[in-house]
Order: C-alpha cells, then structure tokens, then sequence
DNA sequence: ATAAATATTTAGATTAATCTAAAAAAATAC
DNA sequence: GTATTTTTTTAGATTAATCTAAATATTTAT
C-alpha cells in the first residue's frame, strides 16, 4: 500500500500542514523552505516529490495544497507528537517548554499499535500541554476552546496558554503563586461580587486570582 | 565535540558490539555483513567511514574491534534499546515478544535527560523483559544470574528466560497455569521434601510447581 | 502597462549510504 | 605447496536529499 516515507518527507507534509492552516490554503515555496530552515530550491524539490506520490497537489508556480492522503498522515504525525508531549509532561515531570524537540524525534516512529497503547495510558487526552487539540484516531480534532480565566464556569479545566499582558510585576506575581504556560488549573469558585477567582493549578494547592489576572490569563479547556 | 552519528552508523556500532561478544572478539566482515542484511561491500565501506571516526578499529583483511568510544556509544545504544522494552511491557502491555521492533526505533532517539527521567520512572530496572542486563549511565551491565527455578532461594525474583525442555505438554501445562517467556516470577516457598515449589507470577497469581518444571524453568534474577 | 522586486523553478554538483560485479588476499583442502 | 574456496576489498554506479547559481515567471508599484 502506502509506502514509507522518511523522516523529511514526514516533515515537509507536517509544515505543509501547519502553514496551510490545516489544509485550507495552499503553501507557497519561500515559505515553506523558511520553515524547513532550507532553500527554496530544496523545498521545491521535495514538494516535486510529494506531488509526485500524490500526497499534495501542485502546479507551477501555485505553490502546493495537501491532498487526502497527505493531510491523514500529517495528522498522524501531529497526533503522535502531542500524545508524547502529553507523555513527557504527565509522566516523566518535563516542563512544557522542554517537550517539543524531544517529541520531534518520537513523532516518527512508527507502530500504530503502540501509539494506541500510549493513548490509552494517558487517559485519551484531547490536548496537549500547550492546549494544543490531539487528533484522533480517525485524525479528527476537537475544536478548542481558548478564553480568559474570568469567563470560565466553576469546575471548568483547562491549561493556561498565553498571558495577554506583559507587565513584569504581573508574570512575577503568577510565578511565585506557581502558575506558568502549560500550568493545569480548574475553576473552583468565582466570587461575583468581585470577579476574583479561586483555582486548582496543577491538581495540587489552591491560589486566589484578582479580576485583573482572571481576565488575562488565557485557558484551553479540557474536554 | 562528538559528532551526531546516523542511525545506521548507530547500528552498525552495536551490531559489532553484539558480534564481538561485548568489545572481546574482532568481527569479521561477512558475519556483520549478514547481522546488518547488507552486502559485505557494504559492510566493508561502513566500516572505513567508523574507523575514520575512529570509534572502531580496523586494518585490512583483519575485521573491525570496538574502540573504546565506540564502545561507549554501543552501550548507550542498548541501554535505550532495553530501558524502552521495559517501558513498553510494563506500561504498556505489550508482551516479551512484540517489543524488539518498536524498541529498535526508540533506541535512536537522542536526549539523556529523556532517558535518565525515563530509568527513574521505571524504577532504575536493571534487567529487561527478556531477562538482558541494562547498563547503567556509565555503561556498567551487572552480570545477571541464570538458573532453574528448582536452584533459586525463596523470596528470589526473576523473569523466566527459556525452557529446557520443548515437551509439547509441558509447554501447553505452562501455558495454563500463565507462565511463559518474559514472566516474572517470585520465589514463595520451596517443599524441600520433594523439590516442588511455590512461586507468584506477574505479581499475581500464586501457582505450584512440580520438581521437573523447577528443573526446566530458567530464570535471570533480578537485582 | 512597463519596470522593479519578489517568488519559483531549473540546471548541475555534492554527500551518504547503498548496490553489483570483479579483483585481490587469506584460509583450507588435498 | 599448489589449487580451490572463502573472505575481503576495490571500482564504478545509483538514489535521496541536499546545495548554489542562474533563469524564468509572477506580482507590485508607479
């Protein structure tokens, strides 16, 4: 059936993925060849290739689009990247921020089996630890939901990713309470006549959030 | 300083080390040839490219020796390779026999700080599934212990590695009472009037155990 | 709508890892 | 100790993935 691709290939069909914002628009050259940190003329030449497999389309000059095929593999591919993020976070105490490489490796190898197996160890997450949505099997996403702190219902999960403010007093703050990108939290209770709230980070201690930082901290819901 | 090795050259390294009985012996050109399913020509380049880095030894017509870096960076290799068949069977599921290929791919992967998180994780194992010793962060193997059940002391742990005996009946009788390759096995109590023993299997189940199956059961103990 | 700027493609070369076929060396057999 | 067999090496070719430099097409600006 399908051959094997290598390790590049895998890559190209990923960005092409990524930059055609899921397939919707077509990738032109210059860009994909800056994301693959290489020359246009490489790039070109590879996306000759794929196009040849017929795992995305391409015309002169149009730059190119995925097809069925190469869209299921590259979301194969990003399903198995933020599983093993999922993994590497969950399991072996890594910090957000250090996955990504590591998983960049693990994404290409290849044993659907055992990529089930590690789905199924890891509770079938939906998101990874930058709230990022993980394909499933079938290669469909669920849509995330991203919103600020302060609009969340009580007992809602979700991973913090993004702090829509810059004011160094305010990230020094959410760092001595223990909150930083990819910190789990889950809304506990909302006081309304205020708007502070009161959160579960990382399943553990329980931090009281002011209005202000409740509406800057920016959450993907889990589930 | 060390400059990144190809899988394939990663291979090659331990291939030689396995042939050479761990660095003892030279390896001649036909027999890593065949190990590594290539020509001897093959073979024979990949061998002047290792020996040009210097991880290998080797002059003409008198086969390749693991250098001592070499060396190093075959233990490293098969450390991965036995702490990720640990991982897979007790995580995972996957039994003794399904492991080889998908650790094959896992061995490759490079980031000691994923394999340091990943020996803590698994609790520092020093056997793998199929009762291999697993060298330590210095390359350092612990000589395993190979012996009949019948000759192990009580409260002795150790995973089952081969049965003496290939007795159709015997296997099938194993097999229903759950004991086969790769299982790990504990010593509870031995009848000294007749040499039958009691053992727990996989952490679980307690089962009896006649004089000849202790006789015909190997198993590598374990710490 | 033409010129200038940008994007894309082609041509030709390079490197790693492989191959086949043939030559050369070493081991073995008689 | 020569002939035969086996092992090892060389020579030359191939394929994938890359590169640089040059050529061509498209887009943008005036």
């Amino acid at each position: 059936m399908s051959e094997k691709l290598s390790f590049t290939e895998e890559n190209y069909l990923k960005a092409i993925y990524h930059l055609s914002d899921g397939g919707k628009q077509s990738v032109n050259t210059n860009s994909l060849a800056e994301s693959m940190n290489t020359s246009p003329a490489s790039a070109n030449d590879m996306v000759k290739r794929l196009s040849q497999k017929k795992l995305i389309g391409h015309q002169k000059y149009k730059g190119a689009t995925l097809e069925k095929k190469g869209e299921e593999i590259a979301l194969k591919i990003i399903r198995k990247h933020r599983l093993w993020e999922v993994f590497l976070v969950e399991k072996l105490s890594f910090k957000w921020d250090q996955v990504h490489e590591i998983a960049e490796q693990l994404e290409h190898i290849q044993s659907p089996l055992l990529i089930s197996r590690l789905d199924e160890f890891l509770g079938h997450p939906t998101v990874d630890p930058h709230g990022d949505p993980i394909p499933n099997e079938d290669g469909e996403m669920k849509q995330t939901i991203k919103a600020p702190i302060s609009e969340l219902p009580v007992s809602t999960k979700g991973i913090i990713v993004s702090v829509n403010n810059d004011d160094s007093s305010l990230l020094k703050h959410l760092n001595t309470i223990g909150i930083e990108l990819g910190s789990k939290v889950e809304i506990v209770e909302r006081m309304e006549f205020d708007g502070s709230v009161s959160v579960k980070v990382d399943e553990m201690k329980q931090q009281f959030i002011s209005p202000l930082i409740a509406d800057n901290l920016m959450v993907t819901v889990i589930d």
